[in-house]
DNA sequence: GCCATGGCTAGTA
DNA sequence: GCCATGGCTAGTA
């Protein structure tokens, strides 16, 4: 198609979406709402789950750095759950044992 | 119609 | 717990 970078073409929001997630540093976790909200679209944190639902596989996209607002992991035991969790920590996020990340600690705060 | 939310409320302790 | 929210996409015509 003409005008084509070579990557996949995205709606606009959908593009803004999967910039900031690529920018979430190691170590650091977001918010489906703070994503949202950075891309442009407050309130819109469901079409940020729909994203990473959607193109974590073939997008190249840091996925498990992205939580729910209460520090939780929202994917499902046997669902994504556990590897969700052994990434994070892997990147020295600590998971405690109810599943709660820190988040005065790891809050990704960007400049 | 999808979706891995989020914010608000009722109802308990 | 409940339920309103919303940009997007698959799938049909």
């Amino acid at each position: 198609m003409a005008g084509d970078t070579g990557h996949t073409a995205h709606a606009p929001f959908t593009s803004r979406a999967l910039e900031i997630i690529r920018a979430i540093p190691r170590g650091k976790v977001s918010s489906y709402g703070q994503v949202a909200a950075m891309a442009g679209h407050p309130g819109s944190a469901r079409q940020v789950v729909r994203i990473l639902h959607t193109l974590s596989d073939s997008a190249h996209l840091p996925w498990h750095r992205v939580i729910n607002i209460l520090g939780g992991i929202s994917l499902p035991e046997g669902g994504g759950l556990e590897l969700q969790k052994r990434l994070l920590e892997s990147e020295g996020v600590k998971v405690s044992k109810d599943g709660r990340i820190d988040l005065d600690r790891h809050a990704w705060s960007p400049r």
